[in-house]
DNA sequence: ATCCTGATTGTTATAATGTAACGCTTGTTA
DNA sequence: TAACAAGCGTTACATTATAACAATCAGGAT
């Protein structure tokens, strides 16, 4: 399971592989993909970047999808409990799996800059930190891994 | 550098050692610990538990030491940038520092029955995920590593 | 001592993020 | 078709956070 965000790649395939992915296992799941949820995953999918939840209410909102706040955020927390997206917690903001149809401990590098996110993948729990949770008796349920910085093309023109 | 946390431990102690060391360290800094931000942290270290902002505002209100948000975030700002508390972005909320003096890249185990947060120490750019990083050619500057779930205490009675 | 300067504080107002709750609609199942 | 669950539309509100500006304070220079 590579980091996946800033190399460059087709970008057209990725995101139609990704809705494919997606609606699949929601047949598989007995999930349903509704009009609205669909958009925000595709919105997702369509930045390598993390949108905010008003963000992406604005562009339901422009297409007619839904104007209140609970849409944004139940079509969110739809995505993110299917493992479709997932919640960057030092940005309040959302990001498409990158991974999608892996279940699996996801892994951030955000860049200050330009708001991109790249998604990696730790298996912190055997990691340092696991260690530490075993000592002090801990039980791990979920972990929020997020490195911030610079991406490979914002420490050129923008190494502030 | 242990976990702390969750042991027993004499805690009368443990906040005077951790404001001598944050006086002592504001002294040799030219910092100044005014008495709201030194309120905000003995408020932090009386807890080893994360609070809010406006939790926070809450005591010093009572304490008439202000009562408008900006106190609270102000003072908040101060001991992060300090090194003397840290904000946890997965509750929104704030403790104080457990290895005060050190510079450290922090890891939090927090509770999600008790709110109580153990601090780690994970030299993150130096495993899997610094690993990722120089693959992908990030720069990281900061790091967030917060795992979630129950504490030895909630295990027992509350394991939900 | 007085002035200057920068840091800090007090305050108002507002922005940004997130949820509770209720009733209506839709899809599924019996 | 009736009953039920899931999803949606909407109102209202809760929580978290910041911009901006005036007043005050601490410490050094004259």
């Amino acid at each position: 399971m590579p980091t996946i965000g800033f190399e460059s790649h087709d970008h057209h395939a990725c995101v139609s592989d990704a809705m494919a992915k997606a609606e699949a296992r929601c047949t598989a799941s007995a999930l349903r993909l509704t009009p609205v949820r669909r958009r925000v995953l595709e919105l997702l999918l369509a930045e390598h970047r993390a949108l905010g939840a008003y963000d992406i209410l604005g562009h339901l909102s422009a297409e007619g999808l839904g104007t209140q706040p609970p849409v944004a955020y139940r079509a969110l927390d739809f995505l993110v409990k299917a493992g479709f997206a997932h919640r960057v917690e030092a940005l309040n903001a959302y990001i498409a799996c990158a991974h999608l149809g892996a279940d699996h401990t996801p892994a951030f590098l955000i860049c200050r800059s330009c708001r991109s996110v790249a998604e990696s993948d730790t298996a912190l729990t055997q990691g340092r930190l696991g260690e530490a949770a075993r000592a002090a008796g801990f039980q791990i349920e979920h972990t929020v891994v997020e490195a911030q910085g610079l991406c490979p093309a914002c420490q050129t023109g923008d190494a502030a």
